[in-house]
DNA sequence: TCCGCTAGTATTGTCGACAATTATCACAGA
DNA sequence: TCTGTGATAATTGTCGACAATACTAGCGGA
């Protein structure tokens, strides 16, 4: 990913935490369904524990963990239908992302979108494992399409908490399919959709990329079992 | 409200305090802007700063307050263009949230929905002074439709977090205006679209209303200035 | 009179220690 | 051998105190 990940090395000591707990997370370093000890992460890091529990407790809001009183933080294990919840509110907000940044986005942005879009391009006709640049592509996209709207919340939303359940969950699942072509077109026919300031069309066809890729893994899901 | 609201005298310090700032943030008993002073609202609930702190933690995660390092936390004064901002959010969240409603809710559930909207229908023609009504009994019917998706991270963040703002706002611009009828009306066709299982048509009414509700808005916000 | 600086004060950030609760494990009994 | 019980140990929840930062008031100079 170009930008979208956080600096670690500066601000108060829950924020430099917090990075990088969810890094850890996020990345599969801290396994899925571990459990989140205080004092060992507290001697790790070599703080006290009241800011790492503020750390823990922000966690907790963005879903990567879940606490349970007296007992102690666990990192998420996604099942199958919390994952399908995911795509679900991705594909309301998304989509409504997509219509936004028709309406909001600058010429220069969207040329930016465009450059981005010809990147990956000639990347998936190069590299032959493209297994790496398809997912963190994919989502480097999705990122510029939901800043592009310039609603701030849904930004937030969308950037800092879902997108990193979703990494995990890739992690975690770790299903590469062979969407990466197919996917890479339907990103053309939202950026053709925002260049031409078509609301309407844009929100269309981000709905119906979110909910291909939901499909695929809904395929993908009845298969492995 | 008739079941929504959490119950403030059990679970851990940290649970209890959050509901009760919460309401009094919502409520207005805390006012936009104020400053939230960490010393004074330990004493006034004769609890320490810790978990005070953990509770105002929750609160900046749902967007209730704004936390500056080193400064401290202060209630969100909402401005119109993060109003618009959640009227957005609202429109794709809920319009999905009717469509899956459509689609999972049980035929008892809708059957109450109906009973819940004769209700209402009842009280809009007998109470004259029923801008109280207006208000809460909308949201209570938003609840409804949200929990009727099934879809918990849904609830979660539609009740959990945005509610809390619109109920928020509410109390802040404390516009009232002559919607009621009307938006009776529209939800009268949300539900007849859930009751035939039907759910794009459930979608395209909630967002519809919603749009309505947020242009309503936007109206009343340029007669203002 | 207004601006900039300084000292004081109050608040937030962080820490270590104690209390309360939970999980673990050994042991007795069936 | 398995189950139920009790004591132990470890973890989480809570507290009060100290350090670091930001706001405020007062003073001096232009």
């Amino acid at each position: 990913m170009s930008n979208a990940m956080a600096v670690t090395d500066s601000g108060t000591i829950p924020d430099r935490i917090f990075s990088r707990l969810r890094e850890a997370i996020v990345e599969g370093d801290i396994a899925p369904g571990s459990k989140i000890s205080e004092p060992e992460l507290a001697r790790a890091y070599g703080i006290s524990r009241g800011p790492l529990r503020e750390a823990i407790g922000r966690l907790e809001a963005c879903g990567l963990v879940v606490r349970r009183p007296n007992v102690g933080a666990r990192v998420v294990t996604l099942s199958s239908t919390q994952l399908l919840e995911i795509f679900h509110i991705r594909e309301a907000l998304e989509g409504m992302a997509a219509r936004l940044a028709a309406q909001n986005m600058s010429d220069d942005e969207v040329a930016d979108l465009r450059r981005l879009l010809r990147q990956h391009g000639e990347q998936i006709e190069q590299d032959t494992e493209h297994a790496y640049f398809q997912r963190e592509g994919d989502l480097d996209f999705h990122y510029r399409i939901v800043q592009g709207s310039h609603n701030e919340r849904m930004i937030e939303l969308l950037c800092n908490d879902l997108y990193h359940l979703v990494r995990l969950y890739r992690y975690q699942f770790g299903m590469a399919s062979k969407r990466g072509p197919r996917a890479f077109l339907e990103h053309e026919h939202i950026v053709d959709a925002i260049e031409r300031r078509d609301p309407e069309m844009a929100e269309l066809m981000m709905r119906s990329h979110v909910r291909a890729s939901r499909e695929n893994v809904e395929r993908l899901l009845a298969e492995q079992k």
